[in-house]
DNA sequence: AGCACGCCGACT
DNA sequence: GTCGGCGTGCTC
């Protein structure tokens, strides 16, 4: 073949590698290939690589370049993903092909069909003639002909209609039918006569019309901070501007908190809507997720509900994005690819010149002091719906209480007779508990010694309903020893109190009351949740336990007390992050109190009744915002983020001197540099708050830039100084920028 | 990340 | 002599 048989093309493969290879593929082929799948063969192993040009400038001996094998004739990686993607690899310093591959579903990642699964069906070898038919005693196969005449019908289908496999069957072998396989049914949304609406909407509020004009009116890019109190009806604005985007022909891209994706969410979408809606999270198999990324890809489906990986679904007319909850912190992801989805989520909307909704009640400090700015335009929702006000606060100053049972399980004396008043009363009361097991550690009363985890730096969290000892890192566990194996003592004492043990506490004191625990241990599945929580809701529970999932927008219109446990071990946190963490967590747990007409209250346990945070939670003319004031002023003071860029250099291995040594020799290497880029810091290498973690041992170093530029600059030839190094196998290293969480 | 290539030790 | 250990360096 000639060479002009071919089109060279540049590909990215899923390997650590900031580099695009050449190939050639068979065939003229046009832009309409960037971004399809090709099958290489990269140094000696097959791989799926991802085109990103074609007819690219080539420095490579052409003699030496192979041919690739075309898997999508077109693209279905849009052009707004792959601008979003390259965007991603550049700014996260993560490899490009190595972007796609956490982009893709995994069916299409492994080369399988862009396609749905065919479902067996039957069909007629055409219309049967007279003589045939007659030859047919069976009155099973005529019926089934009969069946078959109006079109090719799913066997499980037939199934469903009483038809064996036999009748069927004896069809296939007389070569009257034959088996066949039918498409799922491919229609887009738009080509409908079925109104948008299938439910009457409520008339929204004066400030959720304020907030559906804004937005709706918005017809290009533009980043909106919808900030509104819990109960306030941030998800009807949502359902609102999404209305008036499909009515304009376009699609609607919905980004929630990994555990916010409860059938209610979904539900409210799809109650709404005639126009089909996808999801996209974790607990789908990778078939459900390929079929809805394709129902989407398609224009099938018009709104797509889904966790953070959900960005990187193809949508045609993309016309609206919404991030819920957008503080969350679960839109970071942790590993590999270390996206924020609400940066990529920005990005994504200017590609698409299109409007994003950050929905929350709770800011992060990143955006409001965006909305500062003046880069995004932010929309208040103060009214809660039915007119219900916020709820009362108080403290209860923990070094006046006595020292009793309850106190060590977490639950004072006056925490307690208030709990008995309320339920008494016919209403509930909602504790939160930031912890979840029975007690925190295990420390022999004799000797001292603590029982860790063996293959983390972390304390073993005492679990007495598996009977077990629970490394909250790693998830391992072991049985709860008898004796201490330091000096054979059998006086192990439980230090601290967790969620099971409070809720054990208040079963024996208020025996006939029902108590419900929501946390991780108790709660594994989404159908686990929606008992328990309908448990709660119907009343049969009158006192609710539990951790972070609780704050979360469940609603429980009876509850009229929220009592937050322990506050106190949030207020001292070395990570700075951590007092913005405890205003957002109290806003929205203290949102759980006080619906419809029933005035709520919120109770504070603490030991420092004096502290700042404490103080202007209390105060009733203080408000999140408020907070969040104070807050940024501090960060400011102390030149940290958002006032500050930061990114982590990491490393982690098996052999704790492998990875300090990799490190540090970095740093003084980097230590060098660093003076060529202005206004830019370098921390020496440290360890990891737990340095061990399953068996691995973890250090970082942490730079701290002025400049967002900068700051890349400099991390751009951090990568490209190790990647002339050869690593050895057991060592493994990142960037993470913009890190949340901190080491 | 994989894989090939290559240069040393302990086996038939 | 040669099988295989894993250090090193390249991948269109």
């Amino acid at each position: 073949m000639k060479d002009s048989d071919f089109t060279l093309v540049n590909v990215v493969i899923n390997r650590p590698l900031h580099q695009k290879f050449a190939y050639k593929i068979e065939g003229i082929i046009g832009p309409e290939c960037v971004g399809s799948r090709v099958e290489v063969n990269f140094s000696g192993s097959n791989s799926i690589g991802i085109i990103t040009d074609i007819n690219p400038e080539i420095k490579h001996p052409l003699s030496k370049i192979k041919k690739a094998k075309l898997l999508d004739r077109v693209s279905f990686i849009a052009k707004d993903i792959q601008k979003v993607l390259e965007f991603g690899s550049a700014f996260y310093q993560y490899p490009l092909g190595q972007c796609y591959n956490v982009a893709l579903p995994k069916l299409l990642r492994d080369g399988k069909a862009y396609a749905y699964e065919s479902i067996p069906a039957l069909d007629l070898c055409g219309e049967p003639d007279n003589k045939t038919l007659s030859k047919i005693r069976s009155e099973e196969q005529l019926k089934l002909i009969d069946v078959l005449k109006n079109g090719a019908v799913k066997r499980k289908e037939l199934r469903e209609r009483g038809f064996s496999s036999q009748t069927e069957n004896a069809l296939v072998k007389k070569g009257i039918a034959k088996l066949t396989e039918l498409e799922t049914e491919q229609k887009k949304f738009t080509d409908t006569d079925l109104p948008i609406l299938k439910e009457n909407p409520p008339v929204p509020n004066i400030e959720q019309q304020n907030a559906i004009i804004s937005i709706s009116s918005t017809k290009e890019f533009g980043v909106f901070l919808l900030n509104g109190i819990t109960g306030s009806g941030k998800t009807e604005v949502y359902l609102r501007v999404i209305e008036e985007v499909l009515k304009q022909g376009k699609a609607a891209l919905v980004l929630v908190p990994e555990i916010a994706l409860t059938p209610q969410t979904f539900n409210r979408f799809y109650r709404r809507f005639n126009v089909p809606v996808s999801s996209m999270h974790s607990a789908l198999s990778d078939r459900e997720r390929l079929d809805a990324y394709i129902d989407m890809a398609s224009g099938k489906s018009g709104i797509l509900i889904g966790t953070r990986t959900a960005l990187f679904t193809p949508i045609p007319n993309l016309g609206l994005i919404i991030i819920d909850e957008e503080h969350d912190s679960s839109f970071k992801q942790n590993d590999t690819f270390r996206y924020h989805a609400r940066s990529l989520g920005i990005i994504r909307a200017k590609q698409n010149n299109c409007p994003i909704v950050l929905g929350s009640a709770t800011p992060s400090l990143e955006t409001i002091f965006n909305v500062k700015k003046g880069l995004y335009k932010k929309l208040d929702l103060t009214i809660r719906a039915g007119g219900a006000s916020l709820p009362d606060f108080q403290v209860i100053d923990l070094r006046n209480e006595p020292l009793t049972d309850g106190l060590k399980t977490g639950v004072s004396e006056t925490l307690e007779k208030e709990i008995g008043e309320e339920t008494a009363k016919g209403n509930q009361v909602m504790l939160f508990l930031n912890r979840r097991g029975y007690a925190h550690h295990l420390v022999c009363h004799n000797c001292g010694h603590v029982f860790m985890c063996p293959h983390c730096d972390n304390l073993l969290t005492v679990h007495k309903g598996v009977s077990r000892l629970k490394c909250h890192m790693c998830e391992n566990t072991i049985t709860i020893p008898e004796v201490c194996p330091q000096c054979q003592s059998d006086a192990l004492f439980e230090q601290g109190f967790g969620t099971e043990q409070v809720s054990e506490y208040l079963k024996t004191r208020y025996p006939d009351i029902g108590i419900e625990r929501i946390d991780r241990d108790v709660v594994t599945s989404k159908a686990q949740l929606e008992t328990r929580l309908n448990r709660i809701t119907s009343g049969k529970s009158q006192i609710v336990i539990g951790t972070q999932m609780l704050a979360k927008g469940h609603d429980f219109p009876n509850v009229t007390l929220v009592g937050i446990l322990d506050i106190d071990s949030s207020l001292f946190s070395d990570d700075y992050r951590s007092l913005e963490n405890a205003a957002q967590l109290l806003t929205q747990v203290s949102g759980r109190s006080g619906r419809g007409n029933k005035k709520g209250r919120v109770i504070i346990q603490t030991h420092h009744k004096d502290n700042l945070l404490i103080n202007q939670l209390i105060n009733p003319d203080c408000t999140y915002l408020n907070i969040a004031e104070e807050l940024l002023k501090t960060r400011k003071n102390l030149m940290l983020p958002p006032y500050t860029y930061q990114a982590f250099i990491l490393s982690n291995s098996s052999e704790r001197i492998n990875a300090y040594s990799f490190l540090n020799q970095l740093y003084s290497e980097l230590s060098g540099i660093a003076y060529n880029y202005s206004n830019l810091a370098l921390t020496p290498v440290m360890s990891d708050k737990m340095e061990k973690q399953q068996n691995r041992y973890h250090f970082h170093m942490l730079v701290t830039c002025i400049s967002r530029k900068t700051l890349n600059m400099f991390l751009t030839e951090v990568r490209n100084i190790v990647s002339r190094k050869s690593l050895s196998q057991d060592l493994r290293f990142a960037i993470e920028v913009d890190p949340i969480i901190m080491c």
